[in-house]
DNA sequence: CGACGACTTGACGTGTTTCAAACGAGGTGG
DNA sequence: CCACCTCGTTTGAAACACGTCAAGTCGTCG
């Protein structure tokens, strides 16, 4: 883990998080609006984390934020015998490692060679017990986790292999810049993981999409979507 | 939908819910612990709702925090071909129907008829704004709504038939007061769409576990555990 | 150019679903 | 008090989607 001591040099987009209204409170500043990712830049210190290598495992203690500047980062669960379960990717701008609890519930990883602003918890509590509206915005950004994992949640129980991949595909083109071309840093193994299946039927249901004309494969993980409209309806 | 219209007469085990850590906060009353039930109980009016009611419905505005009294309630989601995930089962002292944004995202019913506390979101939001430990609660409770969902995710994604159904009475024995004894309110079909399974698998299942000596069922509606650690053995 | 790992494809096996029927407990009416 | 209905549950048999095992292909990097 190779340390880039200059920190806050952060270029990626910068998600602006909904905040709930506190009508209420009497004597309050409305001035801010999305402090958080501030803060962040202004407290983080960016690290490199080489391809595959690990940044916190599960139940160790959650001692740091992590603000993805660039790269991609998968967070999973493993059972006794080994499967995975992966509950997330995160890309740039993602923040993620946030726990109200004492220690880290997951393992995350760098999927590819990742730039990451870490930043203390403790000093970020600090300024969140002062602060309503920071406090605010790491709740919203709990409860947005918890949004993700609920729609996980639906395509894990109830959907089938070509769903669940129409879903992957679209979670993955609503991130990207281009709506239609997608770029895939993690590998058919780790799409698996997530999707609760095998290898082998990730990688038999895209050639089944291609051959349907859903999408195309340019290379392995390039994926241009070619009917929007077959996909929602893949997506239920 | 009937009305009690006398509030506050909440007989059930409020669980007490962690709260993190605010160091760094300088003037801070240290004195409160779990402020959140008893604003619910002050603030909340108590209805009844039968069995199989509707409580509020996906995409419906979030006006209303519910804290049961007595009773189960199911949340869930539907596919449009009609395809069914509960999310969660709530019982007496849990908390449900929190959101940041401003729709509920799930659908939540009376699984048999339920004494629930009822809050004004506003009401509860324009305290949490002038009290931090407050709002620190309905952050942890979020938090812990993850926590469960996330588990969930685990079972779904990568748990044959055999251990999600362990994982399932053994997350319900947690709660009860007898933990060998489970008396289920919710039905087989239930079970099933929280398991992304199907009536007929969770039926066999049970007595198949039954058949092993792992469970007994003197009804159908009731369990008791006889072999936790080949439960155990199965939630992995 | 050769080797390694990721990905794809094929053939086969199996756990879960599907479809169908029987069972059983609780409630109603005669 | 018993016959009857209803609905949740159980059980059976057959189909199928996905998993497993195995062999190939492709791309990348030394």
């Amino acid at each position: 883990m190779q340390v880039k001591t200059q920190a806050g040099f952060n270029r990626s987009k910068n998600r602006n998080y909904k905040r709930i209204s506190n009508r209420g409170a009497s004597v309050e500043k409305k001035r801010t609006r999305d402090q958080l990712s501030s803060i962040l830049k202004r407290m983080g210190v960016s690290i490199i984390f080489p391809r595959d290598s690990k940044i916190y495992g599960e139940r160790e203690p959650a001692k740091y934020i992590y603000n993805i500047i660039s790269g991609a980062v998968r967070s999973y669960k493993l059972l006794d015998d080994g499967r995975r379960q992966i509950n997330a990717f995160y890309v740039a701008g993602d923040v993620f490692g946030l726990e109200t609890g004492a220690r880290h519930r997951f393992s995350a990883e760098a999927i590819i060679t990742s730039s990451v602003l870490v930043v203390k918890r403790s000093a970020l509590t600090a300024v969140s017990a002062r602060e309503i509206d920071v406090a605010n915005e790491l709740w919203t950004l709990t409860a947005h986790g918890l949004e993700r994992v609920q729609n996980l949640m639906m395509t894990l129980g109830r959907k089938n292999a070509q769903e669940r991949v129409a879903s992957f595909l679209l979670e993955m083109a609503g991130r990207g810049s281009d709506k239609n071309t997608i770029e895939l840093p993690m590998s058919r193994r780790d799409i698996a993981d997530y999707l609760g299946l095998t290898v082998e039927t990730v990688s038999r249901t895209f050639t089944q999409l291609e051959n349907n004309a859903v999408i195309a494969l340019p290379s392995s993980r390039r994926v241009v979507l070619r009917n929007h409209n077959a996909l929602n309806l893949l997506n239920a």
